[in-house]
DNA sequence: CTCCTCCTCAACCTTTCGATGGACCTTGGT
DNA sequence: ACCAAGGTCCATCGAAAGGTTGAGGAGGAG
């Protein structure tokens, strides 16, 4: 038999990484050998142990795990990273990729999924499901914001004001108005608060 | 040995749940007899097996996990359920025990946490952790929202304007200003969009 | 019965939003 | 060098939202 597939899990929710570890253990020619709970102990423990294949979170405390896989596949540009999450929406699974990303897996998938995205991943194949692949799409066919675009956007779901915008971002509110409507039309939608949720829906922005 | 632990586990991500039920078998007086992706399919279990302990997360598909305590209590009002969830706010928490959960667990939790509250509720005893306590004080300190504020605050989240709102509950426009008023006020927020932001965030209402 | 809460509505006023049109500037392609 | 495009910026105006006060009716608790 070969050798086994070396992984690393990086999870937040102790409890859910804990059930990861015993469900791959379960798998003879798995063996998981880091375990992360945030971004940054991400970084640390895949230098250390240079695993074959990454299991990550987005949601992470510290560093968020775009971040993480954007510092990893800079030191290790080889780095194979799968991304396993409770879809976050259409805008992380694009930032993963871009990070570097090989997969995008849902908690939903079956267990077997999993195994398979592992094996492909460490193959050097990429593994992303016809349903996220097909979410990408969208996201790409649809209108980018702009940064200055996304500053008030992420202000909105905090809910400022229009002045109070204007005034964090030292520009006039006439100039948030422009943008607050440039948003609506691009968001498809035609008022703030709609903005803000789904802006959190489509994972522009979050809640913490 | 006393007999095993007979456990029901409800979580609708497959992959999550297939490690919560490898992490269980890992311990030898557990056994998990029964599993559901979904909350009406949890009811049709418990029916079936009437385990002596359930996990169960409050997102599901079908039926959410408060309503399939509820009819579960119903039927078997001596039931022995553990909510296991990510925080969902102050008002899921509230809502489970108000439906008769005997516990209330963070995924964030260690697995030695979540095995010491299966026998503790198994030996009928409840467990909430003081984080958890905490907050649902926190909850009973706070204003509550009647039911009509709580059907204008989901419209809100929804993107309506007042002028929809008042048809949609064929009510004036007058009236829902009214309560919009209250609403904030309650919420101790200044506008409809930090309305919504809030109600997310505390668990009122939730986007699907 | 009476008190209290909730739901309902109205009038009035102030502030904020959203829509529109146009300015300047940088960037990249011809 | 030019100009076309997109981003950022700004002003004005009608519409919507928020604040305030007041008030009537229905239903439950004491």
């Amino acid at each position: 038999m070969a050798d086994p597939i070396r992984i690393m899990i990086v999870e937040d929710h102790n409890i859910v990484r804990q059930g990861l570890v015993a469900l791959l253990q379960t798998v003879s020619d798995f063996v998981v050998v880091a375990e992360a709970a945030d971004g940054r102990r991400a970084v640390e423990l895949f230098r250390e142990h240079q695993p074959d294949v990454t299991l990550m979170d987005l949601r992470l405390q510290k560093m968020n795990g775009v971040e993480a896989i954007g510092r990893i596949r800079s030191d290790f540009p080889l780095a194979r990273i799968i991304v396993l999450t409770t879809f976050d929406g259409d805008e992380d699974i694009y930032r993963a990729l871009q990070a570097g990303a090989r997969g995008y897996l849902l908690k939903g998938m079956e267990g077997d999924e999993l195994m398979d995205a592992i094996r492909a991943v460490h193959a050097g194949k990429s593994r992303i499901p016809s349903a996220v692949a097909e979410r990408l799409a969208g996201r790409m066919s649809g209108p980018v914001l702009t940064d200055r675009e996304t500053d008030v956007l992420r202000l909105i779901v905090k809910g400022n004001s229009n002045k109070e915008i204007a005034s964090k971002l030292t520009i006039t509110e006439a100039t948030v108005k422009t943008h607050v409507n440039n948003l609506l039309s691009k968001l498809g939608v035609s008022d703030r608060t709609q903005a803000a949720t789904t802006a959190l829906q489509r994972g522009i922005v979050h809640l913490d």
